[in-house]
DNA sequence: CGAAGTTTTGAAATTTTACTACGCAGAAAG
DNA sequence: CTTTCTGCGTAGTAAAATTTCAAAACTTCG
């Protein structure tokens, strides 16, 4: 529906154009409004959007919001649109979720290039996990340590710089790190990287495939940092990276066998009173 | 949509049931029409099918008929495949991520439905935000202070039942709690946030609609909580609530104008050394 | 059974909304 | 400089949605 009017946009008049460029920047909220709303917000008459409407080849207005929110419920009705300044609540609330979603979906074509299978490999024998992040990563690396741990295996999580540092220094063979960062840039944790890995660490990496953190890591699971020039999108890396472990996790208790799924089952029954 | 009037089919008077029986059976039909046609169809008057609606908990009868072309033209449920123990490491992974996506998509098509305008209008006027969760939801609740305080507004994170209580008794109008919680059954937390909402505060439950916690609170955002009978099948409904979150925090933003804006620019500008 | 109260219901009035008729203004053609 | 034509908005109209209100139907309890 965007699309057609889009398409139809050079047979329209001066005033129908600035009907439809707004119906185009703010479609879910022209799906609640009525005549009079949008003509004012195009700062136009009643009748040219009544107008607008039938040169799209409708029946009227109301044909319009039914083929609008149709279109609007499909996935992908607003790909790539960044929230703007003058969008309305719920299309930017659709804005954001699409973003989200569209982060996954890229993560999910990247799945098989991830290095899952070395990774799994090592953590089966692994002596401890320790997760580190800073700032948003930070509660990833948390949210992960509060997830791996009921795996059966020793598990801490460090969201701050000399924490990072400290356990770099005493890390030692059999002990996993995994570093969270959305663009790997963060200097003391790349040394910090460095340092565990001479120590016979293995580093796994979870960020920008080229930044200097990735150098550092042992491996690395690449999550493409794309710049958010608008201030008004959210950082879904966070979601990727939250999703990206979730696989890891769940690909590790299926390596771990019958005794990783016996801990899962009971601290999953524990909860219930 | 439809799930939803079949739900509530036994709350409904005689009449009323007639027109929910009606649309039921003509869905497509029904978004067509006009209230009188929807009337004679269901030999009833036109009061009636207003009342409908408004029973459904809609503003009128311009809603159903939105609500229903979103629910008609919303992609068929999507496979749900769960992970069993002789996958691959592929397979799982592949699988997980597909899981996230689904519940994300699964909140896309719920938005329209939820209270962004009510709480965004409360929001600008706050106080201060507190976000509550315990376990998993505490991750949550911590990443959301973290993003939410960049906005210019005190926030706090509370990741405890005794600091949820201590907060209770000592909130008071212009304060907003928000209560994240999977299945919102936790009875200290339900009780906190009667407490809350007592003393004046302004209680946001992001939880399932059904639980007692969705009931204590001034407003709901629905999640539902699938039940996962799979042990290997992690837990998406983090995600889905970081999303939300997200969403509802560019709508603060957007809401609160040059000032947040100026706000998140600075704090973003800060990292960049 | 029947009176008092509650709920349910529709006719009519009211308000809101989509749409139309008409005429003015400015550009293009003569 | 007039005429004609296209695009646009004012003002009006028809229709649709919603509210009001009183009657009917159903409960509840003596």
């Amino acid at each position: 529906m965007l699309a057609l009017i889009n398409q139809s946009l050079p047979r329209l008049s001066r005033a129908e154009k600035r009907v439809a460029q707004w119906v185009i920047a703010h479609p879910r909220q022209a799906t609640e409004s009525t005549v009079a709303e949008v003509a004012r917000a195009c700062a136009t008459s009643e009748p040219t959007v009544i107008r607008f409407c039938r040169r799209l080849g409708l029946s009227g207005f109301r044909e319009l919001t039914i083929r609008l929110t149709e279109s609007l419920s499909r996935p992908g009705s607003l790909v790539h649109r960044d929230v703007s300044a003058g969008d309305s609540i719920s299309d930017a609330t659709v804005k954001v979720v699409e973003a989200a979603i569209n982060s996954l979906v890229d993560l999910r074509a990247e799945l098989s290039t991830m290095p899952f299978d070395a990774v799994v490999r090592r953590m089966v024998d692994a002596r401890q996990f320790v997760f580190a992040g800073l700032g948003a990563s930070g509660h990833v690396a948390s949210d992960a340590s509060h997830k791996f741990f009921r795996l059966g295996i020793p598990c801490s999580a460090l969201t701050d710089t000399p924490s990072i540092q400290q356990f770099a220094a005493i890390a030692r063979p059999g002990d996993m790190l995994f570093v969270i960062s959305k663009n790997g840039s963060a200097k003391t944790v790349c040394d910090a990287a460095a340092k565990a890995h001479d120590n016979g660490a293995f580093v796994v990496a979870i960020t920008d495939p080229d930044s200097r953190l990735a150098q550092a890591a042992s491996t690395t699971f690449a999550c493409d940092a794309q710049e958010d020039t608008n201030i008004y999108t959210p950082r879904s890396s966070r979601l990727v990276h939250l999703a990206l472990l979730d696989a890891l996790h769940v690909s590790t208790a299926l390596a771990l066998g019958d005794a990783a799924a016996d801990n899962l089952e009971r601290s999953k029954d524990a909860l219930l009173v």
